[in-house]
Parts: C-alpha cells; sequence; structure tokens
DNA sequence: GCCTACATTGGACATTGTCTAAGTCAAGAA
DNA sequence: TTCTTGACTTAGACAATGTCCAATGTAGGC
C-alpha cells in the first residue's frame, strides 16, 4: 500500500502500529491537520496512541523531507503531507483552513542581489490570504 | 516626535504611559520583536507594566493597521512596525530573525482564476528562507 | 524464541497567549 | 483647577500548544 511507509523503511525506521497510524492519517486525506487532529484521527484506529508520540513522528516525518510543516496564523502548526510536489498555500483568515495551489513563476527570481543581505537562500513560501467560500456565505 | 502617537490620538486613544513605550519600543527599531521582547524592552522604562497591556496595545496596532503580525515559526508572533511600506521577509532558519526585503513583481499576478477555487484574495505574502551571514560563520 | 536498542507512554513542565475582576487614571466638563 | 467617568491597566488564573523524561514495551536481528 502506501510506498511511504516502503521509505520509511528505507531510512531505517521501525514500523510500529502508532507511525503506520500517523502516517495513514497523512496519507489519507489531502487536508492539512494540526498535530491534534492527527492525534485525534489516530486515536480513532490506536486508542491508546500518545500525543507525544504523534508530535514525535510528525516532527521525524519533518525532519527528513517527507512532511512540510505549516505555520500560517500562530496557532498550531500544520502538517502537510504533499511534500513531493512544490506548490503554495492558499489560507482562509477566518477558518483557518489551507488549500496548496500552484503559481506561475519562481519567487526566488525575484529577489534582486542586493535585497539578500549576505544571507544564503534556500527557499520562499508564498501564502495567499483570503475568504473561502464557506465563510464569506456565512 | 513619533507620529504614530499623532495618528493614535487622532483615532480617538487614550495617551498613558504604556501605550507611550510600547510604541517607542516598534518606533525605536527595525527589528521584528517578539510581545515578551516587547514587554521586556517597554520594562526597562516602565518597570510595572503589565504583559497583558503589552498584548493588548500590540492587538491594538494590528487591528488598526500600524502593525503587522508576523509568525514564520510556531513560536512567538513577531511585530513588524513597517506596515506602511509594501515589503517581504527575509527570515534565519537558525536563529529566527527577520529582515525587511523587497522583491520585483506581484506575487497576486501569478495566482491563476482557475487556482483560486472560490476564494476572495485579500493579499499574498512570500517568506524568503536561509541562513544569515551571522549564522553562517558560527 | 531471546535480546537489545529503539520506540512509546503518561504526566509533568514550558512557552505563548487570553480572560477577568478590581483598581487606576486621562481627558473632557464644570 | 478640580471632578467625574468610562476607558485603561494590573495581577494572576487559565487555556492551548508543544517538549521532556523515566519507566515500560516491542520490532527486528540473531
Amino acid at each position: 500500500m502506501s510506498d511511504l511507509l516502503e521509505r520509511l523503511r528505507d531510512r531505517g525506521w521501525r514500523l510500529t502500529a502508532q507511525r503506520r497510524v500517523v502516517a495513514e492519517v497523512l496519507d489519507g486525506d489531502h487536508v492539512h491537520y494540526t498535530a491534534d487532529e492527527v492525534h485525534a484521527r489516530a486515536s480513532e484506529r490506536l486508542p491508546e496512541i500518545a500525543r507525544a508520540t504523534v508530535y514525535n513522528t510528525l516532527s521525524e516525518l519533518v525532519a527528513i523531507g517527507e512532511v512540510i510543516e505549516v505555520s500560517t496564523d500562530g496557532r498550531a502548526k500544520r502538517y502537510d503531507p504533499n511534500a513531493r510536489h512544490a506548490h503554495q498555500h492558499l489560507v482562509c483568515s477566518r477558518c483557518g483552513t489551507i488549500r496548496d495551489v500552484h503559481p506561475s513563476g519562481d519567487p526566488l527570481a525575484n529577489l534582486p542581489e542586493t535585497e539578500r543581505y549576505g544571507f544564503t537562500i534556500a527557499d520562499a513560501t508564498v501564502t495567499y490570504r483570503g475568504t473561502c467560500p464557506q465563510c464569506a456565505s456565512a
């Protein structure tokens, strides 16, 4: 099934029930959950899973680049399993939901050398903010 | 001195010592402080200022658009007093410091209608991430 | 099937931010 | 100037999110 699990095994990860469940939760849907939402969904399948384990697993997935950590507001971070395709985010200012979008152009090209101040720049993220259709009609 | 205070008075704000100090801290420097850093610096001039007051004042300044709230990582929000000139941010992944930068082009123009999913888009922010010279040499 | 290093657990703790009730004070009125 | 009043501030409790640790459990190699 999930080739995410394959890749984890290739990295020498022990495949525990907990990690499997967390990976499945992330894999299953295209919404970007908070750590607590992942925990809630994982608990449905594996009721005794600890919050700390979810946090650990998510951090590890982020560290190896399988998942991207997104913090759009000052609230909880959200976890984006779609790390394999470059994309940006569209955020609803009211409810906080996030959609993946694919703008054209490369933002890095828009930052001239004189505006880099000696930084070694690794990447650029673009966040579009607005109101989603559901919140607009509510 | 600060015409920020002028503008606040024009809006009917009561000019208390606390608000004055918070405005001065933001005005003084071009670094983007966290709320606690603002509180620490404000305390130097007005030792009895409460944390809640700093939070209140910052929120109010954000609400009226004098200050921008920036959350680049999942940690504390930072407050950017440079709200009057459009700009983006360059963030050091290691130490978290933020610099204002002015890229060319308009990111909004790069998001085609088919990628807007019915959202009413208000604005776009670009965050460049990398390593600052200080962290690179350390 | 046994071992053992790695993973999980549960709960204490840390950080950041919010709320409230009681006291204080800026600024307009007299 | 002094008075009055409603907006502002305070201290501390509380909430949300995230981190850490010692004890316990278990995946996978032998």
